[in-house]
DNA sequence: AGCCAGGCCTGCC
DNA sequence: GGCAGGCATGGC
C-alpha cells in the first residue's frame, strides 16, 4: 500500500487530537524505564507497577542495587509481573551491561550511533526489538520508533500486508517520519491508547478515529 | 472461566 | 530465517 510522511502524520494528528498528550513512559528515572521495559514483556502494565512498587520499597532503583539483590529475593519482588524466573535474569544482565559498558547510566548509550547502540541492546539475552527500541526512545531519548503487537494489528487493519514483521514496520516508520523524540514517544503511546479502546482482537472499530479505514478483522 | 496483557528464547525445520 | 511452544501472574 501507498505510504508517505503525510499519511503517517495524518493518522498521528487524528489520534493526537482525540486523546491528547499521553506523557509516556510513566517512570521517575531512565533506569526505571529500563526495568519496566523488561518487566512489561507480554504482561499487563498493572502487574508491572506492582513489581516496581515492590522493588522501590526494597531498594533505590540503580543497576548496582539490582545486581546486589539475591536472585530468589528479586524473583519474589517481581513475581506480580509474571515470567519472574527469566525476567529476574534479564534484569541482572541488562544491569551489568549498563554498569560495565555505559558507566552506570543508560543515557550514555547516546554516545553511540543509533544502529550501534541498538545492536548492543539486541545482543543482550532477553532484549528483543521492541524492548530495545523502548529503552532507546523512552529511557535514552533516542528517536528509535517502537513497534508492538498493537501497532501491527492497527496498521494491518488500515491496509498493511498481514505478513509484515517488526523489522519491516520499523523501516517504514523510520523512513516516513521526522526523527523527533517527542513525536515518536507520543505516536507510540497514542497507538497503544487507541488499540486498547478499539483494536483488540475481537473488538469492532466503530468509534475509532480511523473507523473509515480500519475495517478489517485481525 | 477463559482470554489477554506495552515479548523473547529455544529447539526444531 | 521462520515458526510453535514455553514462560506466569493478575484483571476483566
Amino acid at each position: 500500500m501507498e505510504h508517505n510522511q503525510e499519511f503517517f502524520l495524518k493518522i498521528y494528528n487524528l489520534m493526537d487530537e482525540r486523546y491528547g498528550e499521553q506523557n509516556w513512559w510513566p517512570a521517575d528515572t531512565a533506569f526505571e524505564v529500563v526495568l519496566g521495559a523488561i518487566l512489561t514483556q507480554n504482561t499487563n502494565w498493572n502487574n508491572v507497577e506492582q513489581s516496581i512498587k515492590n522493588l522501590k520499597k526494597e531498594i533505590i532503583l540503580t543497576p548496582q542495587n539490582i545486581l546486589n539483590i539475591e536472585d530468589e529475593k528479586l524473583k519474589d519482588l517481581i513475581k506480580p509481573s509474571g515470567f519472574y524466573n527469566q525476567k529476574a535474569e534479564r534484569l541482572k544482565i541488562i544491569s551489568s551491561f549498563i554498569i560495565e559498558k555505559l558507566g552506570c547510566d543508560i543515557k550514555n548509550i547516546k554516545e553511540y550511533p543509533l544502529i550501534t547502540g541498538r545492536r548492543m541492546l539486541l545482543n543482550l539475552k532477553g532484549v528483543g526489538e521492541e524492548t530495545a527500541d523502548s529503552i532507546l526512545l523512552y529511557a535514552a531519548d533516542i528517536p528509535s520508533f517502537v513497534i508492538d503487537k498493537y501497532t501491527m494489528r492497527m496498521f494491518y487493519r488500515i491496509g498493511f500486508d498481514i505478513d509484515m514483521k517488526y523489522r519491516k514496520y520499523y523501516e517504514i516508520f523510520m523512513d516516513n517520519l521526522p526523527h523527533d523524540v517527542k513525536l515518536f514517544k507520543q505516536y507510540h503511546a497514542l497507538i497503544v491508547e487507541n488499540s486498547k479502546l478499539f483494536c483488540r482482537k475481537k473488538a469492532v472499530c466503530k468509534g475509532c478515529p480511523l473507523e473509515r479505514t480500519c475495517l478489517k478483522k485481525y
